[in-house]
DNA sequence: TGTTAATTCGTGTACGTTAACGCATGTATT
DNA sequence: AATACATGCGTTAACGTACACGAATTAACA
């Protein structure tokens, strides 16, 4: 139960095989040098004693930094999404640190897939063991992590997905059931015959299938349950709040909204349009930013809802570090929890 | 920026006080056998240097282990909550063994005090580096604390926290707020004279001082808010379902309430009654546990409020790990998010 | 002054692994 | 037959720290 103290270790299994510590050293990198009959049969030896390489010693004993490469967008003006994950990474980065591992970052602009190739390329990978990336430009990506595979180098997505590779894991929001949950939260407070306003305000053409795949959610929670409200949408393309401003100016002249669910987290802008026209409607959005929080405790945001932005690039690294480190490999698929935040729980929220 | 290279040891600061490396090795655990003055000069030479250990070559050359103790209380068919606690211990566990660290476990009976002291006294502190613990019994406790105290040993409160004591940090819940939270939520849906039931299920004597924070909390929404609902409340001290269903069905008879609000996980014993009575009010409970998960999906529970029962095992051993092995403290104060659980939301959930 | 006992310190080995170095063999090339 | 070169392996010195052992120095006392 509590002692298997008989730790085995390299000199163990060269005694059984009657060899040295040196061949057996060998085959456990799989370095060239030795025969296959030897080799064979160290490794069954190692098999047999379950050895575990102590990682202290090796660490201690090979010299060399263990590098991950961390490629993510920048925080831009337009979005300090991406301040969190960083956070989470960075996180990471002090823990796992006096362990010799060291991260190179990689910050592309995501509005421009140019940059994103432009990082890419930059990374030599010759002196990497291991990547984190958030593969937001699809097809760029792809072409990168062929690369990958070829030298064996492992990865992990962290905020959006993309099937039929190899990667280690993904950290991420299931996006249609965040929408399906919105929907739900709606239809606590709206009555029978109230209009309902979808709002995506993104001009950043590569994220819109993400905005897309919360609408379905959310349409979909309508469908389900039979409800017969009448749902607009409105695709504002521009980020800047006058033009948000104009755009809900002319739906609102034309159609009476009592509920507005934003698909990102730019329900700032409009929470900002509804105070200052003195509206009041439920409104739902997305992420735990600094002025959404501020509109959120104020009241005209009455949900937010969050998926632990920090919590993905913190876990994406420990991922790697357990896989290259230690050899363990977790769930292939970690969806991030769903938050509901609000004015009273958001002071314990951890982002 | 990156490159902090030249990392000194045991050896440079020899070098550098002309002494040998088992005269600093003394100075650095202060053991007996050098005098003041080379003390003086090595602590200086440390101090200058920033000379941080090398945790792998002291890991790896000191064969003693490290032991945590943990206390907590045992998962009876009372309760599965400690359960979640108990995984997330676990857990960090398995992470932090390949660096030498075991755990001894000590479980005690929630409805014995003396089941507490029983297990606290069979600790033998003289080979225990660290102590995580969740202080249901705060006389007890303290009694215990102050042992650890004088022999130094570091601890930290999982679940309920103890006040003035040298803990190095509290992981739990902040209770008030999140009564506060679901009388919110209840806001949502119920109207200007509904009748609300606020439920205790309980016969663990010394928990209830958490159900009664709820309480507080539950109640000052509607003061702050200036509601004019109707608060029923009623103690129910057995916690078997009969007991549960008699205790309900009496004030049904009396009262319309049209909303209930369970301050613990019983929560499914009234969803339960709720459900072959053909009784539908809105109905707000704690904590995700088998029973109630499925009558939030079923319907009967509207929202589960629930405070990450695992992180806090994780965290507080992992506080530890930080604080033995790298020296590190992290804030004093870790309250958890006070999460919301809906049926929408619920297979997301990481508990 | 010599003897003894503290006190203060240096040396050596160990922890388990890595990897450079080098020594035997065996096989192919002139 | 002499030379070259590859293959298969053992030896050994690190990595930074812990700690036992014993040597040197000093203090104490006769």
């Amino acid at each position: 139960m509590e002692g298997n103290k008989e730790l085995v270790g390299v000199k163990e299994i060269a005694r059984r095989a009657n060899v040295s510590i040196g061949t057996v050293d060998r085959v456990l990198h799989n370095r060239t040098g030795v025969s296959k009959k030897t080799k064979d049969k160290i490794l069954a030896i190692i098999e047999e004693l379950a050895y575990q390489p102590n990682i202290l010693a090796r660490r201690l004993a090979s010299k060399k930094q263990i590098v991950f490469a961390v490629i993510i967008p920048s925080v831009s003006d337009e979005t300090d999404y991406w301040q969190e994950p960083l956070l989470g990474i960075e996180q990471a980065a002090g823990e796992i640190a006096p362990y010799g591992i060291i991260l190179k970052k990689y910050f592309y602009d995501l509005n421009h897939k140019t940059s994103f190739v432009q990082q890419i390329d930059q990374i030599d990978l010759s002196d990497i063991q291991a990547v984190l990336i958030a593969p937001i430009f699809i097809e760029e990506s792809e072409n990168f992590l062929i690369k990958l595979d070829k030298r064996k180098i492992p990865y992990v997505f962290i905020n959006s997905d993309i099937q039929g590779h190899n990667s280690l894991s993904y950290f991420g929001p299931e996006l249609y059931q965040s929408g399906y949950l919105s929907a739900h939260l709606m239809k606590y407070v709206i009555k029978e015959d109230d209009t309902i306003l979808i709002v995506n305000i993104s001009h950043e053409i590569d994220n819109h299938h993400h905005l897309l795949r919360k609408e379905q959610g959310f349409r979909s929670y309508f469908k389900e349950k039979d409800l017969k409200n009448t749902i607009l949408k409105i695709d504002i393309v521009q980020t800047d709040y006058q033009f948000v401003a104009t755009s809900l100016q002319t739906v609102f002249k034309e159609n009476n909204v009592s509920a507005i669910f934003v698909t990102n987290s730019r329900v700032s802008a409009v929470a900002k349009y509804l105070n200052q026209t003195n509206a009041r409607k439920m409104l739902i959005g997305f992420d735990y930013t600094k002025e959404n929080l501020q509109f959120l405790k104020q009241g005209s945001i009455d949900f937010l809802i969050c998926q632990k932005p920090r919590e993905q690039g913190y876990k994406g690294i420990m991922a790697l570090y357990q896989f290259v480190v230690h050899a363990k490999t977790g769930e292939k698929n970690n969806f991030m929890p769903i938050d509901i935040i609000t004015a009273q729980n958001c002071d314990f929220y951890i982002n």
